[in-house]
DNA sequence: TGTACACACCATAGATACAAGTCGGGTGGA
DNA sequence: TCCACCCGACTTGTATCTATGGTGTGTACA
């Protein structure tokens, strides 16, 4: 289900086609509007079209790639837009679960805002690219998590999916302190039992994000809009 | 994309396959727990197996199936808990983007509000089951879709085609007049501006649906808490 | 020179063939 | 009677094959 899975030599060749795909995508090795072929992937992977063809049908279904007809995969092109409406995304859902902890008491939102706040995510700690990458992702699922609502937390997760395409293709280097800084207001924010300031923290923190991604505005997201 | 996608007969065999085994899953023929066999929707469709595997992916991805290697595709079983965990999940959708209208100004939420009021699904009219089904549908659509996120909408209808199997296991009749009437007061309390009130007689509203489904209380849409 | 058309090439959609794994029932023995 | 084992039916996983449709190029013609 994430997208960390690592893919085991002995993995059935469906599940090895779609990582390396998705991995592809994901690092930015497949640019946006590239139109890959099944025979392609197949001969690279040295397996028949088969399960290449399962792997391009999941990845169209989680928006990766869209199929046509005989013409092959197109590389979905991430619009500036859609990584904005991708980010109000999970902030509406992590609001929620902002929301959720606080009317489950204080000590529930307590109780997770001191869990986050020692998280590898507030420190600005020695962590490669990647594991900074994956401590932000754990921190923000763990947050999502804490709602105790696996529909949702499945949700959260295809969004960072999507995400994470983005960001690769922009190659974003948003200042690391920064990130890290925010992230342990939201969690001192949540440690207080404050759900309008950690909603409003994380909000910011959201905002960062979608400046790095380029030009502002727009429907998404706006700076001036409340939520 | 949406479940009420009609299948033309032309239309790709496996699109019909899709099609196909969506809606036995959604209309209960197909019972919790069934372990389906890509032949004998094979045969059934008079196709060949591999148009049926790539809807069962499709489904699996989804979350209506679940695929055992060398087993067979088991129609995943839905739990009450699951149940209000979806409802759950469209409530905090639904409020993001009646926040969001909020956020748009007061015009914004008037125009969708009156627009709303005026649905089918706020009349007590002479509706099939079905038709009604797909009114009350179309309504939460609409008022998702008109927060301007394409990801949300999309996020929300998932949920909406999950929920729909569940309802169609749990055959729940929930008292059409009490239905519509919410759905006229929470598109009353839209066009009039005030969006804490929308949400909370939408919350009003989805709890009832949550109620249908049978036990209530545990972890999701407790109706003593907040959210 | 610009346009229309025919054809070869390429990619997928779907069918079929084959291999391999799993489960349950039946049989034989203790 | 009970248990262990074996075998066969059934299922999916993968490969290969055929048919069909879309694209682009090269050529002939205006």
């Amino acid at each position: 289900m994430s997208s960390t899975t690592a893919t085991s030599p002995e993995a059935p060749a469906a599940d090895r086609a779609y990582q390396h795909v998705k991995a592809g995508l994901l690092d930015g090795s497949y640019p946006d509007g590239e139109l890959l072929s099944e025979g392609e992937v197949a001969s690279a992977l040295q397996m028949s079209r088969t399960p290449v063809r399962e792997a391009f049908l999941r990845l169209q279904t989680e928006g990766f790639l869209r199929l046509y007809p005989k013409r092959g995969a197109l590389v979905v092109p991430v619009t500036a837009t859609e990584a904005r409406a991708v980010v109000e995304a999970r902030l509406a859902l992590e609001s929620f679960a902002i929301d959720k902890l606080a009317a489950q008491g204080d000590g529930a939102m307590t109780a997770i805002g001191e869990k986050l706040a020692a998280h590898p995510a507030c420190d600005t700690a020695e962590l490669s690219d990647a594991g900074m990458h994956e401590a932000d992702r754990a921190f923000h699922a763990a947050l999502v998590a804490a709602a105790g609502n696996p529909v949702v937390a499945d949700l959260y997760n295809a969004l960072r999916d999507k995400q994470m395409r983005i960001t690769a293709t922009a190659r974003t280097h948003t200042a690391r302190p920064r990130i890290t800084h925010q992230h342990a207001q939201v969690a001192a924010a949540l440690r207080d039992g404050d759900a309008a300031l950690a909603k409003s923290r994380l909000r910011e923190h959201l905002l960062g994000t979608v400046r790095a991604f380029g030009v502002a505005g727009g429907p998404y997201l706006d700076p001036d809009s409340a939520l």
